[in-house]
DNA sequence: AGACATTCGTTAATACATTAATAAAATGAC
DNA sequence: GTCATTTTATTAATGTATTAACGAATGTCT
């Protein structure tokens, strides 16, 4: 059998922590956790979405995302309003102090994220890119 | 900035769950979760391990490692004993139970990560897991 | 030997992952 | 229009991730 450490997941397991070494750091100054930013990184971009929407997009499962929404809306992060069409939909956005944190924060991490590709290579970047969507697509 | 769905950490969960998707379902007949069969992976490659050297093995922090052993523990699938030399190092190891286990499930899921790799493509899995690896080596 | 810092495993507290089950709203067949 | 079905969000239960703090065992220094 293949050796353990040649398994693919725990090599994606082990790359992606360390990508995350170049922006942890900067989200626990804040503080938020990598999920929060991902789900205000998603609002930021697409304004309002519908709960199901976001799941979808930060690949997070509905119940974890319910916490998640939860505990953002307390830190006075998002807010949420029914849907007026249909009344079992959720529509989130971002409140007005989490667009100035993300003015203030995404500078700042993609300064990172330019450090991370250029110690790594710009070319082998877009390579790796292009393979993981690769990946993305194929299914069992 | 860089949109949302062009994020590295993003796409490097992503394509961790398309490579999952492959094993998961055979995982879940025993059942054993994802750690765990990380877990019972490395003690069947090298017999006995320090608790310290299986997470770092695993990529398992310890207070995690501390539930997930004494999971499996109850379970049957692994036995531990404390270092003669070191009072404080946990010895730990598979029982005969996990080593059965073992023998009949890895054919499978290794057949299973041959025909991932045949969807995938051989060429580019081999150049995938190089660039993984890089990126490993990369350090803030 | 005795004070000191280190190391290893664990516990505590909070956040998230995963599956199953549930309640409420909307949809579709009749 | 009524009812079974489907969809959406949530709750429940268990397992894992992460940081901080703790206690016991070892190592170090004087």
């Amino acid at each position: 059998m293949r050796k353990f450490n040649d398994s693919l997941p725990l090599r994606l397991l082990k790359a992606r922590e360390a990508a995350m070494a170049f922006f942890r750091p900067l989200l626990q100054e804040i503080p938020l956790t990598e999920q929060q930013w991902r789900v205000i990184r998603a609002l930021n971009e697409f304004e309002e979405l519908e709960s199901k929407q976001l799941a979808e997009l930060c690949c997070i499962l509905s119940p974890s995302l319910t916490g998640i929404i939860n505990r953002l809306e307390q830190q006075g992060y998002i807010k949420r309003r029914k849907s007026p069409e249909d009344q079992r939909r959720i529509l989130i956005s971002l409140t007005d102090k989490a667009k100035t944190m993300f003015a203030q924060m995404s500078p700042r991490l993609e300064a990172r994220y330019q450090e991370m590709t250029d110690r790594f290579s710009h070319e082998d970047m877009k390579t790796l890119e292009e393979l993981l969507n690769k990946l993305c697509n194929v299914k069992p």
